[in-house]
DNA sequence: GTTGACATCGAACACTTGTTCGTGTAAGAT
DNA sequence: ATCTTACACGAACAAGTGTTCGATGTCAAC
């Protein structure tokens, strides 16, 4: 269906309208608001252009349907600001679960109801993550044992939830039982039956647990620090 | 307007329905569209439902008007696949505009339009800045003068163009004629006349300069490193 | 001068849609 | 036992909204 080249000083207001109703309340104008808007009287001239602009190709209606008015993809692309909507990118939210050194297992579920807070969820650009992105969380550090890292206190580090054991050595989030939730290198010793987290701050020690008390939560993906 | 804890399940229900619909409609459902489509069989129990959805704060409704139903952002938020189109926040292209220790002062043009290479610009949430985000741009570190600050050789900073001196301390990227751009800690030193550049890295030498051969191009305000 | 396409208009009507009413059940608090 | 609140429901009504009709005007082509 091919479009006309140039529209009519009124249908072009009308589209306008429609546009900029749909994106500041959220629903489409009725044929009166439309009529009303664009100063014409009568709602049978607004339904005449607006089969016209459906012929061309720049909306689709729906027959008997309140505010049954809805603007083809191409027509809202000849509105939209050129922003956000031109990037390759989309913007991640990565819930912020809590503080490392908790108590005990942080509950990563998909919760698709659960309402955070604006301090609750940290935005990240996909194209600064891994190509799977199903599973991540955000963790805020609560203390210095990756400071040999680089990772401060109070840095947020975006984790995946890993299924696989990850590689020796790998930045992990680890619940351990008895310690809590803790951010460390982690390090099978078979020959002891046991995993290490290594912190990387040579003043702390490592610790040492058995395989069945201990739950990787995540491998780390990205540091984040504000500083302003 | 606090929110409440648990919905029920109808109530979620409800709010996925509106969302669904509005996403593939390009508008509202009306009261018996949300009835039928979550088995309510009287309207005055879906209106009865969605009262107390406003009183939540889930959305907002407009009177006796058809289809006048909106989700709130935050509900909007709940629902998105976690994309451009759920706006919190908006993302924000920095432009990567090159590695800090460069030849002559990097060109910070408020360019609205230029297209970046994926290598060429940073992701950022807006709700992860600081208000003013005109003038931001990004600078990957190329060295370990910052480690004192945990500031790694690789990592991304993003700077804001600063048109007042910033406050001693604070940390910025600095061109100083004959050395390059370079990020560090500055002060002033006022009866020598000059600007010291202070590295973090304790094994490194301040940079001294005289203040008219310094150009602060921004100060930081976020940290950014990938590991994996 | 006639014809056809396009555009406009008010009014009436058909249908969609939101609100209210009266009634009922269940659970928890007093 | 009683009261309050939450939740449910069908029906009726009020208002919003889309469609159609008949009339009128303009303009270009023939």
């Amino acid at each position: 269906m091919s479009k006309k080249k140039s529209l009519s000083k009124r249908q072009n207001a009308i589209l306008r309208f429609i546009y900029e109703y749909n994106d500041e309340n959220g629903s489409s104008p009725s044929i009166r608001e439309i009529g009303i808007a664009t100063k014409i009287s009568s709602t049978s001239v607004v339904n005449y252009n607006l089969k016209r602009l459906v012929e061309y190709g720049y909306l689709v209606r729906k027959k008997m349907v309140a505010r049954g008015i809805q603007l083809t993809d191409r027509t809202q692309a000849m509105f939209a600001p050129k922003r956000v909507d031109a990037f390759i990118s989309t913007l991640f939210r990565v819930p912020l679960l809590g503080n490392i050194v908790a108590g005990e297992p942080i509950s990563i579920t998909d919760n698709d109801f659960q309402t955070y807070d604006e301090d609750d969820s940290i935005g990240v650009a996909a194209d600064m993550l891994p190509k799977r992105t199903d599973d991540i969380f955000a963790l805020k550090v609560d203390g210095y044992s990756m400071v040999g890292d680089m990772i401060n206190d109070g840095d947020i580090v975006i984790l995946e939830k890993t299924e696989q054991p990850p590689d020796d050595g790998t930045m992990v989030a680890a619940w351990v039982e008895g310690e809590g939730t803790t951010l460390k290198r982690i390090y099978r010793e078979p020959k002891q039956n046991r995993i290490r987290l290594q912190p990387s701050n040579p003043t702390m020690e490592p610790i040492y647990a058995a395989v069945e008390n201990v739950q990787v939560q995540g491998r780390v993906l990205m540091v984040l620090r504000q500083t302003a």
